[in-house]
DNA sequence: AATACCATGTAAGGAAAAATAACATATTAA
DNA sequence: TTAATATGTTATTTTTCCTTACATGGTATT
């Protein structure tokens, strides 16, 4: 519960999600226009990002190396929401697919951490002055 | 190592800090001044704070609620920075202190999530149009 | 081949957030 | 009282981000 919630929590700006995901402003909004992430707002109408944000990015750009276009990618990810509906409806220890999104998770969560350390560049320059 | 590394990577601007930890800004660059932070910068200096610069200044507010000053709070912790070295270098499988820093580090966190959540007026307007 | 659509690039103009710097001030310490 | 601390406030400048509009290379359709 907590750690779901930690994880839909708004706190990035467009620029770090977009050195995370290596995705330009441009295509996150597409892909927002397009109804397949919904960042929330600060008062200033700022787009802030959720770390589930950056994984569904992340997996919007994965299928969309694979050939599969917006309508495909939206549905993808319907079935998943529905998927995840009655998964928590007959709520059982843990099922065999819950396992699974699990693991998905943290192997994006991994891949994430990946592309900030290994693809400098991008974020090494953040770990500058850091000093000591 | 990689939750290490996740924490402390610089990914939030100085407003989401502000609601999280409920500091202004002029405090937030005032501990940062007296180094008891050291944000990282983004391309155009803007400051980038990292899960770990989040608790830090969590602290800083406890302590000087608790009459500590500047001076007091960087002296606490140094001598963390000291312990923390100590402990690296003679691993062992997992010390009372390290477990004890971890669960500190845990409540924290729990801290933050429930500030986020309960008193509302802060992040509560980032979980408006999140639909559905 | 011509046309249309899709995903993205790019540019303009404006608004919001954040930086630095300087001065003000209430509380504490000497 | 005077000095030092920690923070508030204001002004000015940069940087980031927003929206809108138009351009474009690739695919698919006719």
């Amino acid at each position: 519960m907590s750690r779901e919630f930690r994880r839909a929590m708004p706190l990035l700006p467009i620029s770090m999600v977009m050195q995370l995901t290596e995705l330009t402003a441009r295509q996150i909004r597409y892909y927002e226009e397009h109804k397949l992430i919904e960042p929330a707002r600060s008062e200033g109408n700022r787009r802030m990002f959720s770390l589930d944000d950056v994984d569904a990015l992340l997996e919007i750009r994965e299928l969309l190396d694979q050939g599969i276009n917006m309508a495909g990618i939206k549905k993808v990810f319907d079935m998943r929401k529905n998927n995840n509906y009655v998964k928590s409806s007959n709520k059982m220890a843990i099922s065999d697919s819950e396992l699974r999104s699990i693991l998905r998770e943290e192997m994006q969560q991994a891949q994430i951490m990946q592309k900030a350390s290994i693809r400098q560049g991008d974020l090494s320059r953040f770990f500058q002055a850091k000093g000591e």
